[in-house]
DNA sequence: TTGTAAGCGTTATCAG
DNA sequence: CTGATAACGCTTACAA
């Protein structure tokens, strides 16, 4: 039943500051070994257990961070917020990190990290994620509120921001690597599959698609670009729709692993083969792709990278501060059986 | 930079107190108008946030759960715990609650949550998980260990425990109802996929299947088990080794879809089809099933209902401690084009 | 080797 | 309406 210091104190007869100190550290010659022990039978007989926060309040340190995430939909149901969470906790965890998630009714990406950071204070550092949804002014009135907590923090699955702060830049998450790969293999007539219209990083594809377009010079097809909102059935759905229409093209580039299985069972469905007739990669490499019948060619993002890449520049930033840095993480495309030279 | 109230209140020329009060209740008649303006002006010029540490441990309340994860492995790896966890979380943020997740560096599954525990004094509760790792002499010395702190706490994913502890009980965790299906469908020769070799869970499924059996009047076979580790590869490739050897069975009954989808591919790459020489049932209702070709039919266990219950249950232990409960979470087949009647 | 006491930032009580 | 002040439980000088 929660004992504290003082307890044990009295009862072993010295004061709370030997407790203390014995018990955070066991070799400390400060207290005799009659008392070592005497605490050590109190403290198991009362089941003492340290208070993390009168702990940190009392220390100026918590060995806490604090995870921002600008929405208040349901954590920990996307694949990729949690292999950047995964990453993260993997590595926090081994120097003795907590991870503290907030709570969030707000409605706006901007209030929500606004409400997180109400209560925040007293945490160590700061993990500032942002999503799709949100809008590049978003993630700098979120960045300003950041810095403005004096602590040390860094973003996560942003864009490339020209501001002075810790970034890790996930070069794939605005590249279109994996429509090169197709160009490259010879297609040239491509159904696009995004996520979602709104949102930063979609905006980022997008004007990357057409510079990659025009260094083609393959005319930009407004109708070959179909929004899948990462659901199955949406992409499951626009594929088969399109391809009822349209059957000239030979290859499908899509934003997600999901969406790409979605789009092969789409094109497999119409009895149409893959690679045979229609090429397919995703974006990922999650077993998504793996599991696929043919296996998917993919983009493979290292997402979990990217996670312990943040939480190890935090920790740098947080035990010795030092001027912010970028580092940028980069993909790979992982071969799979999905992908057919064009001849 | 961590400005305080005590900042904010000489600043505006009045008492800690009157700032507290304030910022914690807009409403207040205990200051005046007047001095609300000031303190507005003042905290945001100051940045100021609440520091949770102070507050939780003036007010012996954090609104902070403790979630204790049995394991050091990386946590938001694996989709079932994940759905477990978005379950509590997205009950427990609409209560104001935040969850703070320990590191821990130990190696066995009773020392993690002992570590764990030991600097976490001070939250208002606690949700203790299992994994199949654990044995049950681990669960019980973990539950005891959570009773000594005489917090509020729920136990999620561990077998029926007669200990007088809250609990939520997945029942579909440690039954074979997928297997039950396959059986009055009509399949005899059965082969089934579990995960580990170790864990009470598995010993608890092992043992319904020698009982099952029995009631059937089937015999025991154990060439028809195998152990996929909840891994493709080893799956695919313990699958495939049986079917090269045993083509007498009739169905696969996996304890996940991931590895019902490593069987499928298994089967097709021996050139039997599903379902028509073999049926198959997955577990989890997860995306791999339902994305297979064809989709698989599955067992879907309710894991992110079983996850809010958690929440809600701890929540009602916390506001208003009673007598212990325990609540039964049962899932439901979810019929695809994976199995067939056996005639 | 040990005890005393100040302080961490909030909240709550109580007297005005 | 308001200001002192004593908690909350722990850490850490500083003295002894």
């Amino acid at each position: 039943m929660g004992s504290s210091l003082k307890e044990i104190a009295e009862r072993v007869g010295t004061s709370t500051a030997s407790v203390s100190i014995y018990l955070n550290n066991r070799d400390t010659k400060r207290v005799s070994s009659a008392m070592k022990k005497k605490i050590d039978v109190a403290a198991k007989e009362l089941n003492y257990r340290k208070n993390i926060f009168a702990s940190s309040l009392s220390k100026s340190e918590s060995k806490v961070i604090g995870i921002l995430i600008p929405s208040n939909i349901p954590l920990f149901k996307n694949g990729y917020t949690n292999s950047l969470l995964s990453g993260i906790q993997s590595s926090l965890a081994l120097k003795g990190y907590s991870l503290l998630f907030f709570p969030s009714s707000a409605s706006s990406s901007k209030e929500n990290v606004q409400e997180q950071l109400q209560n925040s204070a007293g945490c160590d550092g700061y993990i500032l994620f942002s999503t799709g949804f949100c809008t590049m002014e978003h993630i700098l009135w979120n960045i300003r509120e950041l810095e403005n907590t004096g602590k040390p923090f860094v973003t996560l699955n942003i864009p490339r921001v020209s501001k002075e702060v810790n970034q890790i830049i996930i070069e794939d998450l605005t590249s279109l690597r994996s429509l090169e790969y197709l160009l490259d293999a010879g297609h040239e007539k491509i159904l696009l599959i995004l996520g979602r219209t709104n949102g930063e990083h979609m905006q980022f594809i997008l004007t990357e698609y057409r510079k990659i377009l025009k260094q083609r010079k393959i005319p930009f097809d407004n109708r070959r670009i179909i929004y899948g909102n990462y659901s199955h059935k949406d992409t499951f759905l626009k594929v088969s729709n399109f391809l009822a229409v349209h059957r000239d093209i030979s290859a499908i580039c899509a934003m997600s692993d999901l969406m790409a299985s979605s789009s092969l069972a789409a094109v497999k469905a119409t009895g149409l083969t893959v690679p045979g007739d229609i090429s397919i990669i995703g974006r990922n490499n999650s077993l998504y792709s793996e599991l696929s019948d043919p296996p998917l060619s993919t983009l493979e993002m290292k997402i979990e990278d990217a996670g312990r890449s943040a939480a190890d520049l935090l920790f740098e930033q947080i035990t010795n501060p030092a001027t912010c840095r970028k580092i940028f993480i980069s993909g790979e495309i992982i071969e799979r059986q999905s992908v057919n030279e064009k001849s």
